[in-house]
RNA sequence: GCACCCAUAGCUCAGCUGGAUAGAGCGCUGCCCUCCGAAGGCAGAGGUCUCAGGUUCGAAUCCUGAUGGGUGCACCA
């Protein structure tokens, strides 16, 4: 039940029989009628915008439209009063029980509660982490995990059919720098000296892996020629570190539905495919770049490529496909594993990306654009970089001291739940601040603490009370008994969650659940707080009645919490002591 | 030089795709804590939403330009 959707399409049906009327034109466009939670609670239960959107195209006056809408949507049960404000507004106030109506329809739907069919079971592709199989997950990568992760729960909550995807980077240059990388720590498991020179991976995660292909294959690659160990090293090693980062994505709970090699792209005529595709479309070409403007690359000349024509489809420049000397870019698989993925018939794709990869946006959607006639959206959100404290110190990371911290790190440190959640607290387009201390304090300036405890003190509560409180029991309670604005407070939070979880999944921005959540959260507490000087507000009474009432809307609070955090992927808890 | 992202309270950030008097936490000031969980509570101060134009009934939100910060910029994946 979403009460909003409710009065919005109450709202709508009446306009409706003022156009079968003559009142107002028949052919308003009515997309951008709203009907919201006004800013100043005094203004009443919801507001609508009608009359001042179609003022202007109906050319009227807004009040005489807002008038007349009002004299007829007061008729209806569940408006008490409907008055006109300011230039056109239409306030609306709820009869008396509207709004504690969304109590028993919590209640009756669980943690589904808000679930919405918005989707139409719509196919959508996530892809996200995907990051290169050459060693372990690091900080970064957690942020791309969580976000992407939680953006798959929440579009399936919103009814798509979603697919959670990794693409693996395993068919270039860099699996061969792992492969020599692996193979010096195999010499060295059989004994040799090695040294790691620049352009090899000198991490303490490839000794492991190095002693286990000396356990598999013995001494057969010891002062062997690469050509005859590297192709076979290559596969061992790309293994080796995508078991590694299935370990890591698990101990974050996240869990693909398909990993997509690069490498399954060569040999199969998919590339050669794709930019058929492009070509038959007139927008591959023989060409030469200008160079580019402002300081030129020292060693720049003037090469003849196959270029993608990238600017028909809203790039800035066309970019190659194909090197001088005949390879592809790497560029082109990329091409050919979006195509991929239109051709496997999704209606949307979403790619997520650490946010130093906002120069491949445009080409991207250019070769999406191009390649499905402009039908399959494509929308790249990008994550910006998490920076990390102790104590409030920043917390140095330096790559070349290799003193990189990893998701384990973090998830070892803090928690698979508060990681989840922290990685959250922050839009992903702005960078996030992580602080170990912070991150485990339970105090009211830790969200996680905050949300999570109002969850587990709702518990206790239920156990404190003497007579039964499970949901089955608390079914027929009168909920007329509810009608303190504290109270009412609450329930209008509780009954802003579809509302919430439709537009945080139009606007692919999971974060807003964890903002929203901490809202309720703050709406609970600040109404148990009411009960320290008002004592007729404690949820348990006396009067078995009134107590059941409460333990209702407590209960209902407590079902949303539960599925805001299960979408975030993060366990509610009952108990925090 | 170009593209993308960002600029909101002293600090860290929200702001429901254009709505009414712009919000939260921290910090600050004052009061309160024998009470279902005080790992606090209540109240208060604090803003030309970077600047300048524009669009309209109405702009923190959309457009243009400027300033300041971040990222990326021919065959590297």
């Amino acid at each position: 039940m979403n009460l909003f959707a409710e009065i919005k399409t109450l709202v709508l049906e009446t306009l409706g029989a003022m156009a079968a009327e003559g009142v107002l034109p028949g052919d308003l466009d009515l997309r951008n009628v709203a009907v919201e939670p006004p800013r100043d609670p005094s203004h009443g239960d919801m507001a609508t915008n009608a009359a001042m959107v179609l003022a202007k195209p109906a050319k009227m006056n807004p009040r005489a439209i807002a008038d007349d809408l009002a004299a007829r949507l007061a008729v209806d049960d569940r408006i008490a009063v409907a008055e006109v404000a300011g230039p056109g507004f239409l306030n609306l106030r709820l009869a008396a029980g509207q709004w504690q109506r969304v109590i028993p329809a919590v209640m009756a739907a669980g943690t589904d509660f808000g679930r919405s069919t918005m989707g139409g079971g719509a196919k959508v592709n996530v892809e996200y982490v995907s990051a290169n199989p050459t060693g372990p997950l690091h900080v970064g990568h957690t942020r791309g995990a969580v976000f992407g992760d939680a953006l798959a729960s929440l579009l399936d909550f919103a009814g798509y059919d979603v697919t959670r995807e990794y693409y693996i980077n395993d068919g270039g240059g860099q699996v061969d720098v792992l492969a020599r990388s692996v193979y010096l720590r195999y010499l060295e498991a059989h004994g040799q000296e090695v040294a790691f020179p620049d352009g090899t991976y000198p991490g303490d995660y490839l000794i492991a892996v190095g002693q286990e292909l000396k356990d598999k294959v013995g001494d057969a690659y010891v002062d062997q020629p690469e050509d005859m160990w590297l192709q076979d090293v290559r596969l061992f090693a790309t293994d080796a570190m995508l078991t590694m980062i299935k370990g890591d994505l698990a101990a974050l709970g996240v869990t693909m539905d398909h990993w997509f090699s690069e490498k399954s792209l060569y040999g199969t005529g998919l590339i050669e495919a794709s930019l058929k595709a492009l070509d038959d479309k007139g927008l591959i070409y023989r060409g030469t770049l200008e160079p580019p403007k402002g300081k030129l690359p020292d060693d720049w000349e003037a090469r003849e490529q196959t270029l993608f024509r990238s600017t028909d489809h809203g790039d800035d420049v066309d970019r190659p496909v194909q090197k001088s000397d005949g390879a592809w870019t790497y560029f082109a698989p990329d091409i050919a594993y979006h195509y991929d993925k239109i051709e496997r018939g999704y209606d949307q794709l979403i790619d997520v990306f650490g946010a130093d990869h906002g120069g491949y946006v445009k080409r991207m959607k250019a070769a999406v654009s191009a390649l499905s006639d402009g039908k399959v959206p494509l929308d790249v959100k990008l994550c910006q970089l998490v920076k990390l404290y102790k104590n409030g110190e920043p917390f140095k990371m330096s790559k070349r001291a290799g003193t990189f911290v990893m998701l384990r790190d973090v998830v070892d440190e803090v928690g698979r739940d508060v990681t989840r959640f922290m990685m959250l607290t922050r839009k992903n387009d702005a960078s996030l601040d992580f602080d170990f201390d912070k991150a485990l304090e339970q105090s009211k300036d830790n969200p996680v603490f905050y949300v999570q405890y109002a969850h587990a003190r709702i518990n206790s509560v239920k156990g404190k009370a003497e007579i039964p409180s499970d949901d089955a029991a608390l079914a027929d309670v009168d909920l007329s008994l509810l009608k303190h604005e504290a109270e009412l407070a609450l329930i209008g939070k509780i009954a802003e969650w579809p509302r919430l979880l439709e537009t945080a999944a139009r606007v692919h921005e999971p974060h807003r659940i964890a903002f929203y959540l901490y809202d309720l959260a703050s709406e609970f507490h600040g109404l148990w707080n009411r009960g320290k000087d008002v004592p007729e507000l404690r949820f348990l009474q006396d009067d078995v009645e009134e107590t059941r009432a409460r333990l209702a809307l407590i209960r209902a609070c407590q079902l949303v919490i539960a599925a805001g955090l299960g979408i975030l992927g993060v366990t509610p808890m009952n108990e925090m002591r």
